[in-house]
DNA sequence: GTGGTCTAGACCACC
DNA sequence: GTGGTCTAGACCACG
């Protein structure tokens, strides 16, 4: 598991932005536990510390609440979950489109390449499976 | 010019992102001469090193050179920033599709979202020309 | 510590050198943990920051890699550290006879040159230890 | 002839040593005239202050004089010549041997690998030429 | 005037 | 504790 991280961005971050994708691809249900700070933190070979950090942010965007000394379960609250969906993506596309912009990439070329790369990766996962 | 830092990235890279846009917009031209350490420093309200930084990465991108006492210059060589384009739209294409693809995002909402958002900016942009 | 360094050529090379030619005597091997960096400042007698570019330098290299919070670490890709004595050697060599053939040294001066040099370092040393 | 300067060594010395290697080739000669400083500094491409300081450093070699209102001229005393070329030869080797002790490499592995670079960069230059 | 290096010291986020 | 960034200010060699 070591070396799955961008050394350019925090561990934690990267860590909570792969359950939120989890989460929104429906990967983990509401309601469900999540795996102990522990366990986490064994399975991301990463310490323990990050994990909590983790899940305390989760709380705080009121996905997740820990029960004491049950752990944490994500919330049953499907109406947050889909926000989630949404405001992810929405955030997703305005920074992708306004960076685009900025480099002086015109609309053509955008859709062009981002309907080029859908199909790339979209082979390269069908080989893959 | 201060406060148009984004506090959660590095200056530095920040700095170095403008100008490679710059250069990609091609409003800052091959061979032209790039400010002064310190012109560029007080420009930017920001420490002599922290530019001079910028401009080291500039170097070992082969964008641009420096010559002593002279000042730092871009690259000539036209294929090269003809290829920091490409490299950069690929790159920022790439990295947003497969962000998401990974949260779970079909590639006709991907599309739709990201023809909606320039549509959106560049009326936002209309208005305010 | 100090006083040890070269006035003619910036300290953190000198370092960087030092380090490089330790890694490709093996008295540093992969997957080793590097002090840290102000460890390594106080003990080269040197400020923290010209230690840390040492240190951005070997990453850069690949030869070395820091982890957040937890150090630097050489690689431990042998064939990376192995590669690099390779480099080392014949950049050595080749710069050095290229500037012998540029001053108008035939091969046998310097073959004969650096033969006899061998000879007269091995015996200082000998006496020295 | 703009690019030709390794951008880690002052220009000025790198001009001064390829001067030296020039006279103790022998392709200058004893009491020859040197060209101008503008004249060399245009050959050069460079600033003509940087000349100046080369100029004045082979004068206290004691390797050229320079004669007000007539230019620089190579010294006659030949034996001055000569000891430069042993200088150069020695202080050359020396250090070479030294780095590559440095590094670990062991007397064999020097000489082979410099007898090698010497028949790469002969039959080099043979096709070059 | 220009870049390059170095120091001292500060603050921060991360583990 | 660790590394990363930034500032302020100094000095130097170069062109």
């Amino acid at each position: 598991m070591r070396g799955k991280f961008d050394n350019t961005k925090p561990i934690y971050l990267q860590i909570l932005q792969r359950l939120c994708r989890q989460l929104v691809r429906g990967e983990i249900k509401t309601g469900q536990k999540l795996p102990s700070i522990r366990e986490m933190a064994l399975h991301m070979g990463v310490n323990p510390n990050t994990i909590q950090r983790v899940y305390n942010e989760l709380e705080q965007m009121e996905i997740a609440e820990t029960r004491r000394g049950l752990g944490s379960y994500v919330t049953e609250n499907e109406e947050r979950l889909s926000r989630l969906r949404e405001d992810l993506k929405r955030e997703q596309i305005c920074r992708f489109v306004k960076d685009m912009r900025e480099s002086g990439f015109n609309p053509g070329e955008i859709i062009e390449g981002v309907d080029n790369e859908l199909k790339i990766q979209a082979s390269k996962e069908a080989k893959g499976v």
